[in-house]
DNA sequence: AAATCACATACGGGAAAACGTATATTCACT
DNA sequence: AGTGAATATACGTTTTCCCGTATGTGATTT
C-alpha cells in the first residue's frame, strides 16, 4: 500500500458493494466473507474481489481464523477517514438496513457455530 | 435532483477534478469557472462538465453575476456530508496546495477587477 | 488421497465514465 | 448589430471499471 490519499479513498467508497461492505464492517466490528455474501446477496467472487481492493487500499484488515477470514476496519486508517466512515454510518441507516436484517437473521454464523454458510 | 444518497455523493468525490473542485470551493467559499480553470490547469469544457455534475447531484450551488458564474457548496447539503468535506479539507492540505498557489498568484480575479481570465 | 469448504484470483466481455474537440449560448461592450 | 469573453453542451472516442464464469489455493475431513 502506498501513501494514503483521499482520492483513492473515495474511489473505494464509490461503489455500492464496497460502500456497503465498509458500513457493515464498521457496524459489526468484524465480518467474515461468507457473512457478507449472505448480507449483500452477492456472489462470493464478487465480494472477495471488492474485499481485496479495500484491503490493498488500506481500508480493511484481514485476519484468518480456522477456515474463515475476518475483515475489519484498518486501525491504521487516518483519523479523518475513520470520521468520514462513522459519519456516513450513523447518518444513513436506511442505506444498509436491509443488509443488516439479512445478516441478523442468518443462521450458523461462524462466531457461534461450527459451520459457516 | 433526487433524494441525496451516500453512494452518489462518493461517486462525485471519486474523481481527481471533482474532488479538488469541492475542496477548493470549500476553502474559498465561492469560485467562478475561470478561477477553477486556472487553479487546476484544465480545459474550460472539462471543468464545466464536472461542475455541472456536482451541481446536478446537489453538492454545489451556482450563482450568476455579470458575466461570471460562481459556484459554492450547496447550503442544503446534509450535515454529515458537510462534515465529510471539512474533514477531508483540513486533513489533506497537500492534496490541493498546488492548486491553491496557482489560484492565489492568479491576476485579475473577478472579485476585485473588471476583467477575468 | 480424495473430497469438501472457505476464500482468492484469472480472464474475457460489456457497460459506464471521462476525455478532446467543436459548437452553442449568454451577456457585455462598442 | 457585431465582437469578444465566460460558460455550457453535444458528439464520438478512449479509457476505466465492474461483472460472470471458471479455476486455483489451502486447510480440514473422511
Amino acid at each position: 500500500m502506498e501513501q494514503f490519499n483521499p482520492l483513492q479513498f473515495y474511489k473505494c467508497l464509490a461503489d455500492d458493494t464496497r460502500l456497503k461492505v465498509m458500513l457493515l464492517v464498521s457496524h459489526e466490528e468484524e465480518l467474515c466473507v461468507c457473512e457478507l455474501v449472505v448480507a449483500l446477496e452477492l456472489s462470493q467472487p464478487k465480494v472477495s474481489r471488492h474485499l481485496a481492493q479495500l484491503r490493498q487500499c488500506g481500508l480493511l484488515s484481514d485476519r484468518k481464523q480456522n477456515q474463515w477470514v475476518y475483515y475489519s476496519i484498518n486501525k491504521a486508517l487516518p483519523e479523518w477517514a475513520k470520521t468520514v466512515l462513522t459519519q456516513t454510518l450513523t447518518a444513513n441507516p436506511s442505506f444498509y438496513e436491509n443488509d443488516l436484517t439479512r445478516l441478523n437473521t442468518m443462521g450458523n454464523r461462524p462466531e457461534r457455530a461450527a459451520s459457516c454458510c
